[in-house]
DNA sequence: GGACACATGTAACGGGTTACATGATTTC
DNA sequence: GAAATCATGTAACCCGTTACATGTGTCC
């Protein structure tokens, strides 16, 4: 009945697939929290435990050595409960870009300072990119973790994909636009500054 | 000293143009506040109390009527502090999109609510692609509020509009794969899958 | 003069974070 | 057998949210 937080289903999808312990979905082994849905450490354990409370998880305690170790199992309500879920509005997507906050009040900063902010911008983008790459490969090889999903995953590898590329080649361009500038006063850039607005209003048509 | 959020930063870049009343910055007066850094009303006026108790911003209380208004002034300090915000590292970029989680657990579902997903996630881009537009016209026709920052501001709208693109073409396609599709299992899925995730990968490999 | 939207806030909750704690295992 | 790292958690703070409160113009 009380509302779940797309943090908690995403644990359950994970728990879908097959029983795991809090460690391995907070670390690295579930890579999408890591890119896709990144969630610090702390607040996975707790919400596990959530699920537990709520009757959505199973959890099975046991030791390894003397060391004692929860694994969580999706119980027959948790599968109702993400079932559910998939039938109701989807949360509405956004995205979070420091970068272009900066731009607003460039003219304060150096020309310097800005450049290495896209350049940031950038290196992150390719960072994440040579890591989505690798994964490609494995499914290609056909090693990849659940790689029976491959024909759902890859429509959300294509998004990411596409947006990774898309902050990449943004950071590109306006890096070299910003490279011609003599300083960051608005001065003599206007004509210039006029032309890319009407390339973008005429991108802006829908089709 | 010590660390703002980005938020506080947002409306200090806020404040630098001109004074605003928290009223103000919290509505849709600031449009990059609902569509590039959207946040809370109540968030904004805790926000840029803190900002003055800082003393990076100075209330002015005036009277409208018999209605109080306080207005928030940039101060040196202020100034100061959004500067050495521009020399440090960026924050990461980051997108929420709980469409693609929903994929993971496709097969739980059914084929309408995923399409009405994915309808919905297209929906939500064309909104704002007509909002960016409208707001492309108003630069071009030179009655835009702060006209002449036009010069940076484009750049920021362009992620924004290439942004916006990437969601709204990766839900139609998704759309129109998912369409040709029987139902949600793997069968017969897996060549197809794998010819996508090659060309992913293809896509992925930095120039 | 009642309804309603505008303007200006406060209260309280929860989810996200960082930081810390502690035992086990591996390494050298 | 000391150090480093792995595995498993707890504590506490803070930002973002929703919900509520209340006064003020405006419309009819």
């Amino acid at each position: 009945m009380e509302p779940l937080t797309t943090t908690s289903y995403a644990i359950l999808c994970q728990l879908a697939l097959k029983p795991w312990s809090a460690y391995e979905l907070a670390e690295q082994k579930v890579r999408y929290f890591q890119y896709m849905w990144p969630r610090a450490q702390s607040g996975i354990y707790r919400e596990i435990k959530h699920l537990a409370d709520l009757g959505y998880a199973q959890p099975e305690r046991s030791n390894v050595g003397k060391r004692q170790r929860t694994v969580y199992a999706i119980t027959p309500q948790g599968l109702e409960a993400l079932r559910a879920w998939l039938a109701t509005p989807v949360a509405r997507f956004s995205m979070e870009c420091e970068a272009t906050l900066r731009l607003f009040v460039a003219p304060l900063g150096t020309k310097e300072q800005l450049l290495a902010t896209l350049e940031q911008v950038q290196a992150e983008a390719e960072e994440m990119l040579r890591f989505l790459h690798s994964i490609m490969q494995e499914y290609l090889e056909g090693r990849a973790p659940f790689q029976e999903q491959v024909y759902v995953r890859v429509l959300a590898n294509d998004l990411f994909l596409e947006y990774l590329l898309t902050m990449q080649a943004w950071a590109k361009r306006t890096r070299q636009e910003m490279m011609q500038w003599y300083d960051l006063s608005p001065d003599g850039k206007d004509e210039r500054a006029l032309e890319l607005v009407q390339r973008l209003s005429d991108r802006a048509v829908l089709t």
